[in-house]
DNA sequence: ACTATATTGTACGCATTCGTACATTTTACG
DNA sequence: CGTAAAATGTACGAATGCGTACAATATAGT
């Protein structure tokens, strides 16, 4: 079985959408991190570390310095979580949200010009194999 | 066009790929780059930079390092190019050759009990569907 | 209630990743 | 032939990305 080829595309696919996304994301100020944490906490009243390591697919550790950047340009904060004392509530400052309304709509306009000629069934159909691949490597992770 | 879940799905697969594969090949005392340096150069007479830069679809500049890495393992030399002075012939030592010929097909085979069992059908679709998108990115990509 | 375990986030070290600038050399073109 | 443009690789700074260890807190099992 040659899975190379399948393998080889799959990280050039991946590759070329950061390319693509990460020129308009720099031209706006951010790093696709950044860009990440401010699409996940736009239009939220906050929430805790964890819940954006879930939604950005960062593991906590990267997104510890990330979060520092962002605070330290006065783009978010960091409150007391008054429910557990380990967690904080990570929310945007009015300078965040007004960043959110002006890059998020327009980098989605700018990805909607790669992505949409497409067509819908073509995203369904790929979504569907990739999730094929993503269960088999999982299930092949847990030996 | 709601192309996220599809996006979402591109980003989750990759990393699932990385995590699976990364895992065994740090349990071989490498890192990803490294390993797919000496996959590259295995096996060959050795090679420029823009040619190990071409297949391992790493960047000149992060190539820069982890060739100076690899060099003080001992794994690889940097040989004067006769025919062009601006280049370098990079090819393995005997130690690195050795190495690809220890890591090369184990990891292969590691690859091969989560990507075997997808089968050639899928494998092939799912190539065809990623540069379908890959193209799409890149024709964008050049406005 | 007590304790072993799990969760949450930070600190740290190492290696990558990328963009930009740069020196050197080669190529193309007039 | 001579020069502008391109190619090759390195240097550098900033920011990920990840694994491990760690402190503080919360939860579960007894």
């Amino acid at each position: 079985m040659n899975f190379l080829p399948t393998l080889r595309e799959l990280v050039k696919t991946f590759q070329a959408f950061d390319t693509y996304s990460g020129r308009h994301i720099r031209s706006l100020g951010l790093t696709t991190s950044q860009f990440d944490v401010i699409a996940t906490l736009g239009n939220t009243q906050g929430m805790s570390c964890r819940e954006i390591g879930e939604k950005t697919l960062m593991v906590k550790g990267t997104l510890t310095g990330v979060l520092d950047r962002l605070e330290k340009k006065g783009l978010l904060t960091r409150q007391e979580h008054p429910e557990d004392k380990r967690s904080f509530l990570i929310a945007m400052t009015p300078k965040g949200q007004a960043l959110f309304e002006k890059v998020f709509p327009a980098h989605l306009q700018y990805l909607e010009a790669a992505f949409g000629p497409l067509g819908e069934e073509t995203l369904l159909a790929l979504e569907k194999q990739l999730k094929t691949l993503r269960r088999a490597l999982e299930v092949s992770s847990q030996d």
